[in-house]
Formats: structure tokens, sequence, C-alpha cells
DNA sequence: TATGAATGAGTATTCATTCAT
DNA sequence: AATGAATGAATACTCATTCAT
């Protein structure tokens, strides 16, 4: 009976690993996909091929197509908050703290470049349904809070997020695509952009 | 048989006419359909329905839908600059110069929002094929000379055009799709999103 | 428990030969549409029709139209060759031989007249990929081998195989195209043919 | 009056020539397109194009594209008839008379490459209607006299016309599409060719 | 849970043919 | 007589999704 029960319970938990696992292979396959592609380029049997898993298998953890590209869009968004604010300290002055944001922004994009391309295509189309595009500031909450201690102290503009939003960390994706004109951002080239970011949003 | 004469040219012209608003109607079905779906939304058959022609008809104007889509990037794109920059006067201040255009930029994603939305699908996304793609400050080229004469005055910060673009022109696509936050953009706002711009830019 | 167990045996050997048999429907549906209307009537949704299968459905088992046509081209090909040599005998006088060959062919295109006329359709045409029709004398290596040895023995032409198939072997298919004028091919008209080819080879 | 008249006899004169010239291009056109592609490949739109009309002109022509490749077959029908017969002198002996008539055929073959390709394909599939496609006997009625008074000489076999011809002239087109074998066809696979010929139809 | 096989509806594109001029 | 423009219907092929096992 123990016995059983133990094979039982470890074959559970074995199961349940190889099922996250088959999950995130298919999660893994589609964000492949829709960077090279787009939505159009990434068709379920391609994902499932390259997941190697059967199309039907992916019917079972999500609904259909669309539900999987809006999991996946949650997914991305949540390691992108993970990323940049998990090693986020707020108790410093404002410009260190924003430059600390800054950069871990920027570290994303370097540093997971396939996620920032995939969530850079879903903000900037609709492949992803519009109730899971939650707003921007939304899963950038510590800096909402950050500015709003910045404007309390008369150091950030006291204009709305959205723009100083706009303005300091959105252009930071376009540069990342614009690495054939500036090549590798170097040191000196990420200051100038910092400096852009700051003043722009500074009293 | 004057008369006559006049009505068959005038019917030949129209004949022509004919022609041209064909393809027009194409290119505006098409602006239509990938603004609503994206490129694997726009089907050609979709596409034919909403400009009333056949299917087939659109091969006679395009080679294929690529073709379609990159000669529609091409045509928006030519739209975007005449409107920006025809009415633009370099003799002047750089501030006030910077402000003239900026403020165009502006109108074109009020007063042309679907062809703003469509622009920006296909600088974000692989729908236009890379060789149609021309780098954005090619088809901004006065307010890259009027950076240099900033520059050359010891007004503008002496850094790649790219950045100052991501900076300062670039964030006006962002606001214009945000406006469920921000509301009608208003004077006092718009007057906001300036002042970042130019203090980004500013030395 | 053992019954269950061989239903289900049986019942994957039956998904099995379910496979298989569409496999054959759709092949015997190609070689009917091809043989009636030629590669150009016989488009892939009359062969889906005619099979008793879905369009895509055909896309499971070949790759696309070609592969189609070429597989079974080999496969019609094969059904020759196994029809005209596996009750051939070789240890018998050259002529005894010779006649039995000639007789086996008659024989297919009497008995399998589809599969004759297809392979009559794809021998003069392009229908078929080069590399997939192998040069007649490949698959009728017997009828080489008897040639060689009749030589050998001063009995046979001393010319090339291509000459003696042609002479031989190669005008029967126009005979059977021919039945309008001939009638029935019935015995008489037989021996006469068989004598025309045997003097045209002998020396 | 008269200088009207001769104007437009000249004229019409010149049409028809304009109009045959137009018929002829479109004949050629046609025959280039089905050998290089078979009847699929020649598509009405192609054969416009080579033979530079317009695809509407090609219907002030024929009815429609059947028609079109129905004369066109009758037409090199009737080239090869003339080719093969126009020379021929009955008046000699059998053999001679017989073999005068053969090397004709092979010249047609060697000499008018795409037009007995042409007739081969048509022979060989239904892409001519079958009441275009008279029986050979009819187009080859000296060769069927000769036979005939070869038999009243008893010099030939007293066997139908059929298959006579499917054992001395039919092999011919065989032979010219298997040059790949045989290499050019030289002076003495030539006389093999012939005497295979010859034998298998003497006595 | 997992799958290979199956499919109807859809894709981009081409075709034979017609029409207004 | 001649045409360029136009098109509905067809083409080969793919897709998201389902089903029997």
């Amino acid at each position: 009976m123990k016995e059983k029960k133990v094979e039982n319970s470890s074959s559970r938990t074995l199961k349940l690993q190889k099922s996250i696992d088959k999950k995130n292979r298919i999660f893994e396959a589609t964000l492949s996909m829709v960077n090279s592609g787009g939505f159009q380029g990434a068709s379920m049997s391609k994902i499932a091929k390259l997941a190697e898993v059967s199309p039907a298998t992916i019917y079972l953890y999500f609904e259909h197509k669309q539900d999987l590209v809006n999991q996946l869009y949650f997914e991305v968004q949540s390691q992108y908050a993970e990323m940049v604010y998990s090693g986020y300290e707020a108790n410093q002055p404002i410009k260190k703290c924003f430059q600390m944001i800054w950069e871990y922004v920027l570290r994303f994009h370097r540093e997971h470049e396939k996620e920032a391309t995939f969530l850079w295509q879903c903000d900037h189309t609709n492949i992803v349904d519009a109730e899971y595009k939650s707003d921007h500031m939304k899963y950038n909450q510590p800096l909402s809070e950050l500015w709003r201690r910045g404007q309390d102290e008369g150091i950030i503009k006291e204009i709305p997020d959205t723009i100083l939003y706009a303005y300091t960390i959105y252009p930071l994706a376009f540069l990342m695509r614009s690495q054939a004109d500036l090549g590798e951002l170097d040191e000196p080239v990420i200051k100038e952009a910092f400096k852009a970011a700051w003043d722009s949003s500074k009293v």
C-alpha cells in the first residue's frame, strides 16, 4: 500500500514536472516562431513540431491559439517585471533610483533579447487581445511610486506617468532595434541615452 | 462632332482615372485591413471585397501581396514626409524650427490616424520587406539638418540622430496610442510633451 | 482480458490498414483522374472527392501533387515489372522465352488497362519528374539478359536494346490504343503481331 | 473611285496578310508553350504574351483554347503529310518506296523537332479532342497504297495496316526520344533501325 | 495525459474568357 | 480587327482545430 502511494505521489510529481516542462516548451516554441515570422508565421503545427509535442497536446494546455499567445504575453510581462524590479532598492535618492530601474530595463533588453522582441511585437500590434495588454504603468508600479516621490520633492516634472514613460523608458526599445546605426550600444552611448531620459523627466 | 471628341477624350481620361481610383481603393482597403487585423487578417479576398474588386484584379496592379504592402508603405511614408515637411520653414531659430516639425508630426498622427497606425505597425513588424524600410532619418532629412545646425550653435546635444529621434519624435506615436490614459491630448498635455522632447535634446 | 488485448491489437492493425487503404484510394483516384483528363484535369480537390477524403488529407501522405504522381508512377511501374516477370522462366529456348515475356506484357495491357494507360501517359509527357522515369530497359532487365543470350547464340540481331525494344515491345501499347481499328485483339491478330515483333529482332 | 478600290484591296490584302501572320504567331506560340509545359503550362495569357497579341485577340481567331489546340494539331498533321509525301515517288520497287517514306518520316522528326514533339504529345494524351485525332493511316494514304501493292506482289505481310504501322513507322518516334541512349542517331544505327522495320513487315 | 490522423474552411495566386472601347 | 482591363471560378496548398484511441 505504502509503496504504491509513494509511487503514485512521485509519479504524479513527475507528471506535473513533465507537464510544466511541456507547457514551457510550448511557450518557448511560440516565442521563437512569433519572433521570426510574426503571428502569421507561427502556425500551431510548426509550434508543435518545434516543441516536440503533438498539435493536439497544445490544446490540453491552451484553449486556442489566441489563448496561447495571450498567456505567453502575460508570462513574459511577468518575467520583465521580475527582472526589472526584483533587485530594485527604493530607499535611495531619486536620480539613483531612476537610473537603477532604467539600467535594469536596458539589461532586460540585452539579456532577454528574445523576450524583449516578443513584447515589442505584441505591444505594437494586436496579436494579443486588448484585455491582456494592461497599461504599461501597471507592471511598472515601483517606477510610478518613484515618480510620485520625485514630484513631491520637486525633482520630477508634474506630468502624467504615461508621458514620463514615453520619454524615458519607451525609447530604449527603439534604441535596441537601431543597433545597426549605433553599433553595439557601448558605455558612452548609454550614458548619453540615459542623460536624455533624465533630462526629459527632471524639472 | 467636337463635342463627341471631347466626350471621347474625357472618357479616356475617365478610364485612366478609374484605374488610379481602383488602385487607390485597393490601397485604402489594405490599409484598413492591416490596421484592424495585421498582415494575417488582411487576406487578399477580404481586401478585394472591401475595395469592391475581384481578387484577380488586385494582381493587375500588384505583383503579389508583399508587393502591395510594400508599395502601400512607400506611399504612406511619402504622405508622412509631405505632410511634415511641406510647410516647414528652415530659416527660423532652432527651437522654433524644431517645434514646427514636432507639431507637424503630431498633426500627422491626429489627422491621418489610419496612416499613422499603419506606419506604426509596419515599423514594428516584418510585414514590409527590409529594403523598403528606409532608416527613419532618411525621410526626416530636414530634421537631421536642423540638429546639425543646433549642434553647431551649441544648443543641441552632440549625440547621434538616432538617439535624438528616439527621445523626441518616437515617443509621440506612443502617446497617441495611449489616449485612453490621457484623454484627448489637449493643449496643456501637448505643451508638457513638447517640453519633455525639447529638454531631452537641448544641451 | 485476453480477448480485450486481442481486440486492441486487431483494432490497431485495422487502424494501420485503414491508412494504407486510404493511400491506395488516393492512388486509385489519381490514376483515374490522370487517365481521363491528364495532369491538368487531375486537380487535388477532384482527386480528394473521388477518393472520399479531404484535400488536406492527401498532404498527410504526399508532400505535394508532383510527389503524389511520382510515387504513383513508381508504384505502377513496379506492378508492371511484377506482372511481366514474376512468372517468367529463363531456362527455355530464346524464342519461347521472348514469347513468354511478350505475352505477359500483352496481358498486363489487357488486364491492367488503367495502369497501362497511365504508364503510357507518363512515358510520353512531363507529368512525372525526370529522375523517376528510369530508362525502360532498367525494369526490363530479364529481357535485356535474354537478348544478350540470343545475340551470343546468333539468333538475335546485334543492335542496341533500345532499338530492339522499340520494335518489339513498344508497338504493343500502340496496338492496344488502336482497338477501334482492330476490334478486340483476337488470337490471329495477336499471332501476326507477335510474328512482326519476332521478325524485326531475329537475325 | 479606282484609287480608293486599289487602296482598299491592297489594304485588305495587307490586313489579311497581317491576320494570317497573327494567326501563325499564335500557332507558333502555342506549339512552344505546349512543348515546354504541356497543356497545363500553356495558358492563354502566356501564349498571348509570346505571340505578342492581346489575350482577347486569340478569341478572334479561335473559339476557345480547345479549338486553338485542335486546329494547331490539324495544321501540324498537314505539315507532316506534306513533308513526308510531297517528294514521294510511287513508281519504284516496293522496298525502295518504303525506304523513301521511312526516311522522310525520319527527316520530319529531325528537321521539325518541335512539330514532331507536339504531335507526339497530342497522340499520347487527350489534349486534342478525339474527333480531330484521325486515325494515323488516314494521312498516310500513300503508305497504305504501297502496302496494298506490296501485298499483291507477295512481298508484304497480309496483316492490317495498323499493325504494319505499329511495327515500322511508330517506333521511329520512340527512337528519336531515346537519343540519350543511342547518341546522335548516326548512319549505322539508322540502317539497323530500318532493317528492323523492314523485317517486321516483309513476308 | 497525450497523440497521429483527419478535415472544412481558408490562403495566395492563376486561369480561360468577356467586355467596353 | 484589336485590345487592356476585368473577373468568377478554379488551382495547389495550409491552418486551427477535433477526434478516436
